[in-house]
DNA sequence: CTTTGTGAACAGATTCACAGCG
DNA sequence: CGCTGTGAATCTGTTCACAAAG
């Protein structure tokens, strides 16, 4: 009774076979198999059919997969033929970092809208727009038609600017602040601390130190 | 057959139990059970039990688990006891909201050292250290007992950097850009692309899209 | 009586191996 | 023939349910 049919595992990877394609394409091949796909990835050919056949039946045997076909495939199945719209919340140091970045554009994404509380920074200019107040969210959000959240504020705020954001109609939200937040059932989040990557990695670190002290 | 005997599934949750526990700490709670460290994190108790059960005995049955002793549990599986030393290579936009960010040290890490190629930047001083040359990256790695490498830089130089830094001696690295990076078996990459994530959020919207369309 | 720790059952994801198709 | 698409086998992770411990 998975709402989806596509396994969360495979949505994930779906990121990287559309990046593998990408630089297929510059590199002017045409088609590619299964094998080549998984090299560029760093998986292996089972698993590429695997995730591409729970889309539909892209491929040709025999020969591979048609790239531009397949691109525009992937590009359908992430819901990005048209830029979604981003808002970022939060124009601290990683807000505005996440603000200037240039590369969402051709990976689908736009930056709309840009949000803050602080009265020094409401008004800023960025791009041809300006920070606007949290508080007018439902109205801005509204406005510029936002998909997707970017959550750039303190953990202590994290779970009222999120009420905000979702009263105001967002189903997406990418959460920076360290911090778990509660959303109703049809709010997706994905959650990316730096710090707990960090910390898998050091867990990492340590297992190799724990090896050599035996 | 596998290096360790902690799932890598439970290592991703561990910084999150460590979160829920500080801030249990916060609290003045002095005890706290599998369910309500479930609570705090968006699981299930039996799956907090049995991730903790991979790292030893640290509950008492009937009472619960002592917080300041998981605590301290938690940081020496984390290998933080002592701050781990991080550089961050590219210093532009994100990688200098990165060293900016104030959060790494209550983590359990400290940013030793800022590198990268542009003249411009070399020699821009950050809290009392300089940005330093990419070139050198060997030299002011085993001066400044760098552990993690947070690689901040262009796609397009995310490989010719990685092996720099890989020759430098790193095992440990979190790469943000939109790329893969090969590195030998002894090194450890976690992928931080903020454009998959929203991807996958994307997906999850046209997900919703398609079904309303039925 | 409460809550851990853990085998056993279950669910989900990966890999194998080959039939099916171009 | 070569490569996809896919059931079946395997592996990994999660959940259940209860004995063990305080």
């Amino acid at each position: 009774m998975n709402g989806s049919q596509v396994p969360s595992t495979t949505v994930r990877r779906l990121p990287s076979y559309l990046q593998a394609l990408l630089s297929a394409q510059v590199h002017r091949q045409s088609v590619v198999n299964s094998l080549q796909i998984a090299e560029m990835v760093g998986s292996n050919a089972a698993q590429v059919r695997k995730d591409l056949s729970y889309l539909g039946e892209y491929g040709t045997r025999g020969v591979g997969y048609d790239v531009d076909a397949l691109v525009a495939h992937l590009i359908r199945w992430l819901g990005i033929e048209e830029h979604r719209n981003v808002a970022i919340v939060g124009f601290g140091r990683l807000g505005s970092a996440l603000q200037g970045y240039a590369g969402f554009a051709e990976r689908g994404f736009r930056v709309v809208a840009v949000l803050d509380d602080d009265p020094d920074k409401i008004g800023r200019p960025f791009d041809g727009h300006v920070v606007q107040a949290i508080g007018d969210v439902e109205e801005i959000f509204s406005a510029a038609n936002v998909d997707i959240a970017v959550l750039a504020v303190p953990a202590a705020v994290a779970q009222s600017v999120t009420d905000a954001i979702v009263a105001a109609g967002v189903k997406a939200i990418l959460n920076f602040a360290p911090t778990r937040v509660e959303v109703p059932d049809d709010v997706v989040v994905r959650h990316a601390d730096v710090a707990a990557e960090l910390q898998v990695l050091a867990f990492h670190l340590s297992s190799l130190e724990r090896r050599a002290n035996d």
